[in-house]
DNA sequence: ATCGCTGCAAAACATTTGCAGTTTG
DNA sequence: CAAACTGCAAATGTTTTGCAGCGAT
């Protein structure tokens, strides 16, 4: 949690080891998910398991199930992307704004859905 | 292209061996590279390469450096996750909205900033 | 003849897991 | 003592790479 920005895990690793020498990777992956799942910790970026790949060239939004990964897509039309024109550093060249809206889908709600993975 | 959603590698080599038989998953991946970097598709979620944690849990946006793949925060006020409500699928529990902001950032901007991978 | 694309196999990573030993309460 | 946590090494899964061959220009 002190650490600055967003970090690996080896970035934590290599911060473990100056309080806890002779703390190993796996424990600090394994406590990363736990905290990942508890929420304590969030992703960055959802991880798919692979590399997902976008054909979608008109502006959308993805939703996003958090439990089976499943990716939607959202007309985006009525949405304002210069909104976040304001506030960015100077010198930020904007390519594209990429929307995902995380959460649980309707078949994951719905019974038993057993965590993906 | 053909293929609905958000195919993943192994999607797209299983749809291409209709086609051409021999061919083989190392060639998906380089083909996939190609049109990734040639900007003909697109990747879902930014690959960083490794996982990235997210300590900070006020509400911000992410600005997001496509070529060094940093990451900075970008403060949040002021921007309405209500605007999403509508249109979603009945049934999905939104959990939490992410807006990346993908482009390039001025240090990768200035010089011949090398392609980061 | 050259250049680019391919398949194959191996390498390189990132992440998870099994297991046996420790620690904690 | 039971439950939770750890290190290590091995397994897994994804993606990249080296190389030799093939095809088109």
């Amino acid at each position: 949690m002190s650490l600055p920005g967003h970090p690996s895990p080896e970035d934590i690793y290599e911060r473990a080891r100056k309080k806890i020498p002779a703390i190993s990777l796996a424990t600090v992956y394994k406590n990363i998910r736990t905290f990942l799942d508890s929420g304590m910790l969030q992703e960055v970026s959802l991880h798919h398991g692979s590399l997902r790949v976008e054909p979608n060239h008109e502006p959308h939004h993805h939703l996003v199930c958090v439990n089976c990964k499943s990716i939607t897509d959202l007309d985006a039309s009525g949405f304002d992307p210069l909104q976040f024109r304001r506030g960015l550093p100077r010198g930020f060249r904007v390519k594209r704004i990429a929307v995902d809206i995380l959460g649980i889908c309707q078949r994951c709600s719905s019974a038993g859905a057993p965590k993906h993975r």
